[in-house]
DNA sequence: TCGCCATCCTTGCAAGTGCAAGTACCTCAG
DNA sequence: CTGAGGTACTTGCACTTGCAAGGATGGCGA
């Protein structure tokens, strides 16, 4: 229950990292990920929701219906959205609210509901994703060239898992 | 209000991306780490708890306080762990109560608050880092060469943005 | 010293989230 | 045809989060 401010602790992680991670390859990587997601993002939803007035979830479900031809099932856009089902549910409940989005019975399955974008969706996506993309641009792709681009995108996608959320 | 599952609507994305990036350059790379850096913290946040117990978001708390030396004020470990104040003044609630942790007014500053590692705290990190490091490595560092990984952490700390969160 | 503003942390409140349970539906073996 | 088991989505619930407001203290110019 004492508090420890034994100076040993600095080095306490390093440590740990060293015994599982010989010379901690790459762990500064990882943490330079963690740090570069966390604020990009930060900095995106913040810039989105000033600009456009929408969250970036919702834009990111109004986008990956549009990338999926603007028509999808509720688990294949929690999956895209990296969302759970439930989640997904009541995100979907709110763009219906708002007129964006369409909920379907799909025909080929009873259980099935099927989430279209409607022509306010698509006008709206249309009207919101030139600032969030230029402002992606701005953030992440000017500052880096070619060949890195290439080597995070080749690399990150090694990494990419298959798992659901939710 | 109505569905538009216009074909054309597959290529609006594409489109629009094209007409402020000119050939898209580098959102797939952008794109890629949406999903890798998703996905693996999702598995990261189950196998954690799973196997020790401890919820990410604690884990991550005990580990900056770790590397700042088992002390800091509430203001640095609530942007080091990339949460908001008030999130961490209840996250640090939490921590007190299991003993993992310890405020203590500051003596410079009657406003600071300092919080610090108790024995308790160092234990239960020294306990769990392994389990986390070690997945960490295995599941982002395997599968990458050393120069993927120097690529992208020189990449990475290029587009990190200095801000807060909350 | 006084007064004003900035900073540090905490708390009220309104969302948002995920898990687990519930409902509806499909599939398929017997 | 029937019943067991799986899948798709929604809802109840408990929890976490962040913003905005509040209380306390520090710093600094007049």
């Amino acid at each position: 229950m004492q508090v420890v401010p034994d100076p040993k602790i600095a080095g306490l992680i390093d440590r740990l990292v060293s015994e599982v991670v010989p010379g901690g390859r790459g762990i500064a990587a990882w943490m330079a990920l963690l740090r570069a997601h966390a604020t990009l993002v930060r900095q995106l939803a913040v810039d989105l929701v000033e600009e456009t007035g929408l969250t970036l979830g919702d834009y990111d479900v109004l986008s990956q219906l549009a990338l999926a031809g603007g028509v999808s099932r509720m688990t294949d856009l929690a999956n895209r959205a990296f969302s759970s089902r439930s989640g997904m549910t009541r995100r979907v409940d709110r763009l219906v609210d708002e007129g964006l989005v369409r909920r379907t019975g799909s025909d080929a399955d009873g259980r099935g509901v099927v989430v279209g974008l409607t022509k306010a969706g698509v006008a709206r996506l249309s009207a919101t994703a030139p600032a969030h993309i230029r402002r992606v641009a701005e953030l992440f792709v000017a500052p880096l060239d070619d060949e890195e681009l290439a080597v995070m995108e080749h690399a990150l996608e090694k990494v990419t898992l298959n798992c659901t959320f939710g």
